[in-house]
DNA sequence: AGCACGCCGACT
DNA sequence: GTCGGCGTGCTC
């Protein structure tokens, strides 16, 4: 018998190999093994088996890795998909699938020493003080790790392998299993009642998942606090009564402890224990590789996890939830730049199970697929428990603009706002998506503005750490005392823009006595920082938090009653078809946090183009008005989710070879794509951010409604292009980001 | 991807 | 006469 293995360096080409008798058995389509490959030896997956091979001298296999195949057939053919839809070589498709934990196997299973009492024949022996202490402790617990009988008798090895010479325990080594949550206690939670919307949306999602030929792939659009989880918890529940498995899908970010414990509080309590497998990149590489094959050997039956956790080889799958649907971490930002929603989507049909994106905010192209009939719109239009949508007041900021001089922090609106909530004892979230104190340094004399010397950015000045650094690739340095501009030498230099820093001290001026703390890339860099910042904000300890993105998502405080956004279009004037949409989905979500108990909460959104649809339609909570202005747009322009698009980035050192070969790129795309009838050829243009850690970067644009013809026409070109050695092509079909 | 083979220039 | 530059081509 001879095996076909794909191995992994991108080659796009598979090798035979003999199988070695002594392997026999345990080779099958989906075996990790390892082969000689020239003087080198390689690790691989073996995608198909067979009598006879084309070639003659084959080598054998060397060894396999894991005692079950880890590729299932299944999870191979959507790796195979992922190669050919995102046009990237079949090896790293292939390779992605697995975690590295799983795929090197270097940390495999941990071994630890277990004590056992063993049957007492005779009559028993009568023991040193010592040993009958460990005897009484082995005999009550009949079996145990022997660190912790050493814990618990404050004793050596050498006491209990006395009792093991005597013939009254055994000491063996077993696979010891990682458990990462096993210091958490967690209380089993109950179903609880749903409200009429809720169910209904639940029955059409049980509905079809207990009749094979519905519609699979379902759209949840529930405002913010309108009970989605409640829902997906009862819908795995169903999928658990099938006999089936199930995934859920959340962004890395929201994956912390409370999430992960409201589904282990379902499923895993008691003797359920191992039901609910989690995957994020928070696990060591030993918690990854045990919680991976907790699903491989069928023992957990529910994964939850980031982008990658799609891949999971649960089986038989029933269900796939992405929650936050629309959240940009879903896609992967290198090879394979895969969607790992639209993953969802085509392993929901390759496999038969129902998928419901979730969202309180819904991408447009998830929403235009509910209107073209693809996925079914299921609605949540109201919260649970009576609680009202928060009020919403746009600011308009030139106004405020005007009394003073240069743009305020706070309008007096929001300032007062503030100023009710510390007296009430109520808590304040701020908002404001910009790290640092100031946006950048500038000489009003000279125009000198600091810039970063490896990216085309302005530098930010970070006043607590009294440095200007470069957000794209983190070069620092010192903030100069005048201006270095040899000639000018001004010591009037100035800092413009605001981070949050500023926000912070501000703050402090205006309202000395408020707890505040800031949340930022900057004050998050141990893992803990983020569980006890807010750990106090729920405890009432802090009055205000000031943060970036990571404080927009997810969090749920009774008693924050205000959320303030300090500059509500910052992200609006950015050069990218999606401005619009982030905007909208970001202001929609900050505002969610405000009034998840039982006061109202009150949202100030300070904007210097107030009227702009996206804020105005955040403002009335109105998704469906937003999507049906801004799809207008879409199709005039004729961008997603009108058509699709595939962007081409060349970059290298040297902008001439890097602008050449995008020249040179483009003709051979208009040769060989003119059988492509909508395509639309965009470019070559510098990236949005042209130079980025000191490499220029240009695009090209190419959108179509046919994106696999497309892809497949694409895979060939890139092949067969010949660009310089110092300048690298990167293909992102679908792309989320445009810089 | 990496390593060998191979064919030309500056050294012991 | 030898060391080493990196172009091309092959690895089951």
């Amino acid at each position: 018998m001879i095996a076909r293995v794909s191995l992994e360096i991108a080659l796009r080409k598979e090798f035979d190999y003999s199988i070695p008798a002594e392997l026999a058995g345990q080779i099958d389509v989906g075996s990790r093994v390892q082969v000689p490959f020239g003087s080198r030896k390689i690790l691989g997956v073996v995608t198909a088996v067979a009598e006879e091979s084309g070639h003659a001298n084959l080598k054998p296999i060397l060894k396999v890795i894991g005692a079950q195949t880890l590729v299932t057939p299944k999870v191979l053919k959507l790796a195979r998909w992922i190669g050919e839809y995102y046009c990237c070589a079949p090896e790293i498709a292939l390779k992605s699938v697995l975690p590295e934990a799983v795929r090197k196997e270097d940390a495999g299973w941990r071994e630890r020493l277990f004590v056992r009492a063993l049957a007492v024949t005779g009559e028993f022996p009568k023991l040193p003080k010592r040993q009958q202490e460990v005897w009484n402790i082995v005999e009550e617990r009949r079996e145990l790790p022997l660190a912790e009988l050493l814990e618990l008798t404050k004793t050596t090895a050498a006491t209990v392998r006395k009792l093991e010479d005597r013939g009254l325990v055994s000491i063996t080594s077993e696979v010891s299993e990682r458990d990462p949550y096993a210091r958490e206690t967690i209380l089993p939670t109950q179903n609880i009642i749903l409200n009429p919307a809720q169910a209904q949306a639940l029955g059409e999602i049980t509905k079809a998942m207990d009749t094979e030929n519905s519609s699979r792939t379902f759209l949840l659009h529930g405002v913010t606090g309108s009970g989605k989880t409640e829902i997906y918890l009862q819908a795995l529940a169903h999928a658990l009564e099938q006999g089936k498995g199930a995934m859920v899908l959340v962004p890395e970010i929201s994956l912390t402890p409370q999430t992960v414990e409201r589904f282990k509080a379902r499923f895993s309590s008691g003797k359920l224990q191992t039901l609910v497998a989690v995957l994020h990149s928070h696990l060591s590489a030993g918690e990854r590789h045990d919680e991976w094959h907790k699903i491989r050997q069928g023992r957990a039956r529910i994964v939850i996890g980031a982008r990658s956790a799609i891949f999971a080889p649960v089986e038989p799958l029933g269900l796939i939830i992405v929650d936050e649907e629309h959240e940009q971490t879903y896609k992967q930002e290198e090879a394979p730049r895969y969607h790992a929603r639209d993953v969802a989507v085509m392993r929901g049909q390759m496999e038969n199970a129902v998928v419901v994106l979730g969202s309180a905010t819904p991408s447009m192209e998830s929403y235009a697929n509910c209107k073209k009939g693809k996925f079914t719109l299921l609605n949540l239009p109201e919260r649970v428990d009576d609680q009202k949508m928060p009020q919403v007041r746009v600011v308009d900021m030139r106004q405020a603009m005007f009394k003073e001089k240069g743009p305020p922090l706070f309008s007096p609106q929001l300032k007062e706002a503030i100023k009710q909530r510390l007296e009430r004892g109520e808590q304040t979230i701020l908002f404001l998506n910009r790290r640092g104190y100031s946006t950048s340094l500038m000489c009003p004399k000279c125009g000198y503005v600091a810039n970063c010397p490896n990216c085309s950015v302005s530098l930010t000045y970070h006043r607590i750490e009294q440095k200007l650094s470069c957000h794209i690739c983190g070069h620092n340095e010192k903030v100069p005392l005048v201006c270095p501009e040899p000639k000018c030498k001004n010591p009037a230099i100035r800092f413009a823009g605001t981070g949050t820093q500023k926000v912070e001290e501000v703050l402090a001026k205006l309202f000395p006595k408020a707890r505040v703390k800031r949340m930022d890339a900057d004050t998050m860099k141990r893992k803990d920082d983020y569980r006890h910042v807010l750990g106090d904000f729920r405890a009432g300890k802090l009055d205000i938090l000031v943060g970036t993105q990571m404080i927009a998502k997810g969090l749920h405080f009774p008693n924050v009653t205000l959320v303030g956004i300090i500059y509500a279009d910052s992200a609006l004037h950015q050069p990218d078809f999606r401005a619009g949409e982030r905007t909208f989905q970001l202001l929609t979500q900050v505002a969610g946090r405000a009034g998840r108990g039982d006061v109202e909460g009150e949202v100030f959104v300070q904007a210097f183009t107030p009227f702009h649809p996206a804020i105005q339609f955040a403002r009335r909570h109105d998704f469906v008005g937003f999507y049906e202005q801004e799809i207008e747009f879409r199709e005039q322009l004729k961008y997603p989710p009108t058509s699709r698009v595939a962007l081409l980035t060349l970059k290298g050192r040297s902008e001439e070879k890097v602008k050449f070969s995008a020249d040179h790129l483009k003709r051979e795309l208009e040769k060989k794509l003119k059988n492509l009838k909508d395509l639309v050829i965009a470019g070559p243009a510098p990236a949005p951010l042209l130079r980025a850690e000191n490499f220029y970067r240009y695009q090209i644009m190419l959108r179509t409604r046919a994106m696999s013809a497309l892809s497949r026409e694409l895979a060939i070109i890139v092949q067969s292009l010949t660009l310089p050695d110092d300048v690298t092509l990167a293909v992102d079909i679908d792309p989320v980001s445009l810089s």
